[in-house]
DNA sequence: AGCAACTTGACCGAATCGGTGGGGAATCCG
DNA sequence: CGGATTCCCCACCGATTCGGTCAAGTTGCT
């Protein structure tokens, strides 16, 4: 039951973009260097974001990369699913997968599984780049010095929801 | 987001195991034959679930496996994590497990995906060995052709709560 | 033109995964 | 007792994935 890294970095990277909506592109270095990540791998990761049509990029001297949407409007589920192929905890849950015995019944835990799947998806729905940038209000830069009290709050209520 | 074959293995051999709860022990070669896997690294699998305090063996000819407990009492949770080793979606959230920057805050997906924990156990603890053998009685052998509709009002069940 | 920045794709070491093999050790049955 | 049966333990293996690097090449701003 693991995020790969891959999905951790992108949220983190696409976190710091969502801080940074509406003021020009940033660049994969300055993301590497706010989140101490290895560039040349977070270039792989957005390049996935990109084409997925999360980011854009921008070209050339001043480039860097951009929120293809409002961070409100991008959800935590989108994000992983890019990243890491699929969610789904068995294959037999997946597009196409196929548990089945001989007599084409599915196997007894499938509901289980599939359950288990709706359950995580339903989960990573509800939270948005949006709720994951450290300040409240998305206008002003991210300087909090304090462990924003509000976040713990939130996972309460993901939780029981 | 993949529970390893592991975890799957390990489920269906405990659901056979359940099925025949109070009959005697199973041997691992039934065990794989009825539910087709490799019977080697069946072993493996029940090796951990013995240490692990889910299953006792007995030895010698005509011995084989039995439950520790009543499959009522054993949650899909306990198997999962015993097999897999941790159901933490990221280290961090993990026993002992660190993500702070160097001035000791949490990362900010930290909610989020101990939120995501959090939502998986408590499913993975809805669910119990007994839920998953395939007739509702549990003296009956399983002879069910029918795809036993009892399944999907679990499943929505489920993902409902 | 020249440089900054993205793009593509090969490559790499380590870890994990799914699975096999073989040699015990305990236990039952005759 | 003696052999058959069954679990027990540990080493090993091929393939895949993971996290990450390197080395070109291309695009676009200034």
């Amino acid at each position: 039951m693991r995020i790969s890294s891959r999905g951790q970095y992108g949220i983190r990277a696409l976190v710091v973009l969502a801080g940074r909506h509406g003021r020009g592109p940033t660049q994969v270095r300055e993301i590497a260097r706010v989140e101490d990540l290895s560039a040349k791998y977070l270039e792989q990761l957005l390049g996935r974001l990109r084409t997925g049509g999360l980011v854009r990029s921008v070209r050339g001297a001043r480039g860097g990369y951009v929120l293809a949407r409002d961070p409100v409007a991008i959800t935590v589920r989108e994000v992983l699913l890019l990243l890491e192929g699929s969610l789904a905890p068995v294959g037999c849950v997946d597009e196409g997968g196929t548990c089945g015995d001989a007599a084409g019944n599915a196997c007894v835990a499938h509901p289980l599984w599939r359950g288990l799947h709706a359950t995580v998806l339903g989960y990573l729905d509800s939270f948005t780049l949006a709720d994951l940038v450290p300040v409240a209000a998305p206008v002003e830069a991210a300087r909090a010095a304090v462990p924003a009290p509000a976040a713990d709050e939130l996972v309460t209520a993901a939780t029981r929801g």
